[in-house]
DNA sequence: CGTTGAGTTGAGCTCTTTCAATAGGAGTGG
DNA sequence: CCACTCCTATTGAAAGAGCTCAACTCAACG
């Protein structure tokens, strides 16, 4: 378990492991017994390119879910060297046009969206991430915790559990552990989720 | 009113008026009575770029809701021009960016704040978007309907038209006819919110 | 074998949505 | 200017989804 500081906006690619984006909102108001108002943006897989950016309250920061290898840049100092090679910086603006993509797509779900259909939608984006190119045998080992997963989706792990549960009782998933799931009607779970097509895998910024 | 439909990725610049940016999840099963599943990403004023992307599913569309001026380049076309203007791209790249930024923080909010919460954070933020500058005054027309506000930020008209009630029984807001709201305590209506700071006004991408 | 932390399950409660009815504004035509 | 209509917004009551709190289970580890 590893955690990189950093100062500044910076880009890091994530060349083998798990990490989570998190940003902990420093709270104005401590809440009731807040404890752990740490706000789980996203999960990021090896080829992936993170940027963190710094924010006026509290700070964007990566965590590491499994051992990882991660090369960070200065945002600013990459783009000053890159600033020559116009291939190089394009590249960059795409991943990052694609990361905003995601984002905006990822907003309008997570607005708008039940528990189920976040559970099923995870399950399916996750698959994706961890199966590549297997079509059959979806079944994978979540490399986070049922708090990581709630954090992500705006949810309480009591609920995530549930919906795991009542996703299990319909037959379309089985798990072992607390880490191992299996999809067994990827098809059903994709309707679940609300998803027309199934999206491809795409890097990330 | 006018709507602009554009081929593949374009990036438009927003002259004058205001547009909303949404993608109709062009939905699986045609829902119950569904009508009106259409999703409001976010608002944009004058000197804002928006960029507009493509989807698998369903498009993104820029809707002005006021007379508007826009300037629309197609992503790429502009990219090959923009190639050999370091500086150019380098503020395309950071408009992206801040964008990016700006969506998860939002996302982040999305996930996790409660209707009173999001209300609150809309009208602030859209106070700074439209008196900018002047501290006092907070007293703005929305060019949005309330179904607008609603699928912004993922609630129904009734929620949304019950916490401007509640709002304006605490005193923090008053309203005149549809559009006219004043905002009475910025300070407090900042805390409703969960926002620490201020943000500042920042263009967006 | 007890301890610890994560995960699951259940019961009650809160907030938001849903459904349905009412009020308000804007536009039109007499 | 008023009457009529249409559409948006507001308000109320009931239902539902997710949250909180608390008990319990499970697996890992000493």
């Amino acid at each position: 378990m590893l955690s990189a500081e950093v100062e500044g906006d910076s880009l890091v690619f994530v060349a083998s492991g798990v990490v989570k984006l998190t940003a902990q909102s420093a709270s104005p108001q401590p809440a009731k017994h807040d404890a752990c108002t740490n706000h789980v943006l996203s999960f990021h897989f090896p080829t992936d390119i993170v940027s963190v950016l710094r924010r006026e309250d509290g700070d964007f920061r990566l965590i590491a879910l499994a051992d990882a290898q991660l090369v960070t840049f200065s945002a600013d100092r990459f783009l000053d060297l890159a600033q020559d090679d116009p291939a190089v910086i394009r590249s960059v603006l795409a991943r990052s046009l694609n990361a905003l993509h995601r984002s905006r797509n990822r907003m309008m779900q997570m607005s708008h969206k039940s528990a189920r259909q976040r559970v099923a939608d995870f399950l399916v984006s996750m698959s994706k991430r961890l199966t590549a190119g297997e079509h059959k045998a979806c079944e994978f080992a979540l490399p986070m915790s049922r708090r990581d997963i709630a954090d992500c989706l705006g949810l309480t792990i009591e609920t995530v559990s549930r919906q795991f549960a009542e996703l299990r009782d319909a037959g379309l998933i089985e798990t072992e552990g607390r880490s191992l799931v299996r999809l067994l009607d990827l098809e059903k779970l994709s309707r679940e989720a609300g998803r027309t097509p199934l999206p491809h895998f795409e890097p990330t910024i």
